[in-house]
DNA sequence: GCAAGGTC
């Protein structure tokens, strides 16, 4: 009894990446016997090599568990905390535990100005990934504990999710100490061990303000983001026939990452090349040495006097050596990698997008292999065991010479980088083999380890040699480079110095014949398009983004169809890229300037510095923005006409297809994606389904609007089925949804709709309905109207029709089918029957039930998978029939005439 | 259906 009442609980939260370190020095240090403290700290899931080390080192007593979420877990240990023994525990979060939106009925896009958007429409915080659960696991971990200790990254968005785990707990934690303080923060710039220690040591507080910027920049983005995208995206759709684009975005990041890809393309654009002249002139020196001179002049621009200088050179029949000039230098070891630099090697050199890049990487780290693949510091801690990890390596055939080498011979010490105070440098953590990672993995991991090597390597000293010359009056220079000690080239070897950069000995006042001297004519090129890895450095100097979302941002404007990759993972801007961006720049260049970014990272600055006030600032800035809206509004007519040049009107597009409802002429079908039907007397637009052929349905029409029916198939061996234009987008019924076809429509009488084609229960999954497909004759079918299930029957019968009448045993509808006298399968001279596609012994070897065969019920060999099924072949699972028209016509009709 | 930011 007694002890209890000493029993303290300490919650230390950390997110997933910092979990391993801090709670492996936390229980070191911190895990002795006696009464309870709780901590939390961050936890992966994956790569937990904290508790073999542990194990190793003999603490005891640690328990560990998955928490109910399956994604964290919690580790529980005794401690010391502030004086007194208490229960530690562990835990983590993943990310954010919330995220920002409107409240639900703002998320209308059709019943929502989108002017709203910047004042009128409430936000709220949503749990950012309800699967995790976390707010019920945290407050689970939490309940009952008397301290907290939040180890987030220390960043501001570090210090917003403290906020969010606060806000999750505040309510479940004891009280009993309210009268202390009972919420800390650890504070640390990297981590390692001393670095944990002298956090826990010296605990401060979480930073409100801090927190309040970050939600602060999430309004904001959410906000301006949600009103321009929808505007712009309500405003082009369906008004140009060839836009190939139902989504056009604009963002306070990805659009100014476009504008840096179309500003390259006007320069390439406006690009005028101008013709040059150089003098190039070879010289020798007895048969062995050749060398191609530059000329110290360069190049001249206009061809007269290019060739005035050739006439001057061409009176000399030598070169004279004036000097030889001889320099040591050397080419720096690369600094430790951070994202920025990964991502930018491995698009130029690997060819890998950044997108792809870190999902490899990512399970790089999972597995082991790499440490955290998202961090911006160059510098290694200062108590980062170089050497061990280096020894990792030592076996690895690929570079296990220089390896073994630095290691006997001593390492470099790396040259300084930037410690941005979030994670050490990405660096192998342990050895590995091709077959094991795979080949993207593989050629990451290589590139990371040659990297590694690299920075502890030396640098590579070379000799740089320039041997100036003069031919009559005018003066060339030859360099070139010889190779002292290779240095981190040696792992590196496309950075390597090769033998024929170097030059040949010679000395001043020798005399070289010369060989050959020409004029040559060329031209000043453009530039080309911008490569990814330029692209990452741009964002990076003005920081748009993070390093880890970047790839992100690049991979949006390529989804939005903005841009293109090339070849070499050039991106070229497409026509809706380039007139996007000229548009901004045309009625605001501010909302495509990298600069507009900047410029509300420093107000938001003054919220995280306490200089401002959070409701100010959100305000003044919500108004600049809400203005340029309503500038851009009404001056979009600017950024039309430049669509209008690029684009054509969808009046002018597509060919007549199926007639309209409402005024019965003939819709144009524009098959460019998205795939869609125009009607342009009445000036709407229908979307059909995309991936897919979409023709005439035999001139019928929906009884409930007239709308002339089309029919959609995937393919000549997929499934087809008839859709009305207008119930696509506008279900009817109450129990229907947008994109739903005749096939899943509850018309109660219509001939096209599941009522009359359905036949029984889909064979495969849980809520789909087999329906005849009257079109497929004679190669006759059913497919199921929400998967992809499709069931052949009746080859060759003359007509096959779905009856009323429903089976005695399976509930399934039966079907009437006719074949001809000269091919009728049926016993007898029989050219009729009736009867049950999943029961009739008749039709047992007319139907097949190839695809379906393996997980029907009936066709699994009396195993069923589900309990309680009849014997019926359409039966389901509760007795509950096998056709899923409505049970009750009545109610039907009543849902009909809602 | 929309942003950007965490991370899985």
């Amino acid at each position: 009894m007694l002890l209890e009442q000493h029993v303290r609980f300490v919650c230390l939260y950390s997110a997933t990446n910092n979990y391993a370190v801090v709670k492996q020095r936390m229980v070191l240090e911190f895990g002795g016997s006696g009464p309870s403290v709780l901590t939390i700290a961050r936890i992966n899931t994956k790569f937990d090599i904290s508790s073999t080390v542990l194990q190793a080192k003999g603490v005891g007593s640690c328990t560990s568990r998955k928490g109910f979420n399956g994604a964290c877990s919690i580790h529980e240990y005794n401690g010391g905390f502030s004086g007194q023994n208490v229960r530690f525990k562990m835990t983590s979060v993943c990310g954010h535990v919330m995220t920002l939106d409107f409240i639900g009925k703002y998320n209308n896009w059709d019943k929502v100005d989108p002017a709203e958007l910047f004042s009128k429409a409430p936000t709220e915080k949503k749990e950012a990934n309800p699967k995790l659960n976390m707010v019920k696991f945290l407050q689970a971990e939490a309940r009952g504990c008397d301290y907290v200790v939040l180890w987030l990254d220390c960043d501001k968005e570090g210090e917003n999710i403290c906020f969010e785990v606060l806000e999750a707990i505040m309510p479940v934690l004891n009280k009993s100490y309210a009268n202390e303080k009972t919420i800390f923060r650890a504070k640390f710039s990297s981590i390692t061990d001393t670095d944990i220690c002298n956090a826990m040591n010296r605990l401060g507080e979480p930073n409100r303000n801090e927190a309040l910027s970050v939600d602060a920049r999430q309004e904001l983005d959410l906000r301006i983001g949600c009103a321009f995208t929808r505007f712009q995206t309500k405003y082009f759709q369906g008004k140009y026939g060839n836009l190939d684009s139902s989504l056009i975005s604009f963002g306070p990041c990805q659009t100014p990452t476009l504008g840096f890809c179309v500003e390259r393309h006007d320069k390439i654009q406006s690009f005028k090349p101008e013709p040059y002249w150089i003098i190039q002139a070879k010289v020798s020196k007895g048969k062995e040495v050749a060398l191609t001179l530059d000329w110290d002049r360069v190049r001249v621009f206009d061809r007269e006097v290019g060739q005035m200088f050739l006439n001057i050179v061409k009176t000399a029949r030598e070169a004279k050596v004036e000097s030889v000039i001889k320099k040591e230098k050397a080419k720096q070891r690369p600094l430790a990698l951070n994202t920025v630099e990964m991502l930018r090697v491995a698009s130029s050199a690997l060819g890998m997008g950044p997108q792809h890049t870190m999902q490899v990487a990512e399970r790089l780290y999972t597995q082991g292999y790499i440490s955290y693949p998202r961090t911006e510091t160059t510098h290694y801690p200062e108590n980062f065991d170089l050497k061990a990890a280096l020894r990792q390596q030592a076996n690895n055939p690929f570079w296990s010479e220089s390896v073994k080498a630095l290691l006997s011979e001593g390492i470099n010490r790396p040259r300084k980088g930037n410690d941005a105070g979030d994670h050490p440098p990405i660096t192998p953590m342990r050895s590995a083999t091709e077959s094991e990672l795979g080949s993207d993995g593989w050629r990451l991991y290589e590139y990371i380890t040659r990297h590694f090597i690299a920075t502890v390597s030396y640098d590579c000293k070379y000799l740089q040699t320039s041997i100036a010359f003069s031919i009559s009056s005018e003066n060339f220079t030859c360099t070139g480079k010889t190779l002292l000690s290779s240095g981190f080239t040696e792992v590196m070897p496309w950075q390597s110095i090769a033998k024929e950069e170097s030059l040949p000995s010679c000395e001043r006042g020798e005399v070289f014949v010369l060989d050959e001297v020409k004029l040559l004519e060329k031209q000043t090129n453009p530039p080309d398009y911008l490569t990814e890895a330029e692209l990452i450095s741009l964002m990076e100097k003005h920081g748009i983004g993070t390093d880890a979302s970047i790839p992100v941002h690049i991979n949006n404007i390529c989804q939005r169809n903005y841009v293109t990759v090339e070849s070499g993972r050039r991106l070229k801007p497409t026509n809706l890229g380039i007139v996007l961006v000229h548009g901004y720049y045309k009625i605001d260049a501010e909302l495509v300037l990298p600069t507009i970014r900047s410029a509300v990272e420093k107000q938001l600055n003054l919220i995280a510095q306490g200089k401002a006030n959070f409701k100010q600032v959100l305000q003044f800035t919500l108004d600049i923005f809400k203005r340029k809206f309503h500038y851009f509004v009404d001056s979009i007519a600017g950024l039309d006409e430049l669509m209008e040049v690029s684009f054509s009107p969808i009046a002018a597009t597509g060919k007549p297809l199926s007639r309209c409802g409402k005024c019965h002429r003939f819709m144009k079908y524009i098959q460019a994606k998205p795939s869609r039907l125009h009607c342009s007397h009445c000036d709407e637009t229908y979307s059909l389904p995309q991936n897919g052929a979409i023709k005439l349905f035999k001139e019928l029409r929906c009884p409930l609007d007239e709308f002339e029916l089309v029919l959609w198939s995937s393919g000549s061996r997929g499934k087809s089925y008839p859709l009305c234009p207008y119930c696509y987008s506008n279900p009817p019924f109450r129990d229907m949804k947008k994109g739903m076809g005749c096939n899943e429509c509850t018309h109660p009488t219509c001939q096209h709709s599941l009522n009359n084609l359905g036949i029984g229960q889909c064979v495969e999954c849980e809520h789909g309905v087999m329906t005849f497909d009257t079109t497929s004759g004679p190669k006759w079918k059913m497919a199921c109207n929400k998967c992809n299930v499709v069931v052949h029957f009746f080859e060759n019968a003359h007509k096959v029709r779905v009856s009323s009448d429903c089976c005695e045993s399976c509930e399934a509808s039966l079907v009437i089918v006719d074949f001809n006298k000269a091919k009728s399968p049926l016993p007898g001279d029989e050219t009729q029957h009736t009867g049950c596609v999943f029961c009739d012994p008749v039709f047992q070897d007319l139907v097949e039930l190839k695809h379906a065969a393996m997980k029907h019920p009936m066709h699994r060999g009396g195993q069923g998978r589900r309990q309680g099924r009849g014997r019926g072949r359409g039966r389901r699972p509760g007795g509950r029939g096998g056709l899923k028209k409505p049970k009750d016509k009545m109610a039907a009709l009543a849902a009909y005439f809602v």
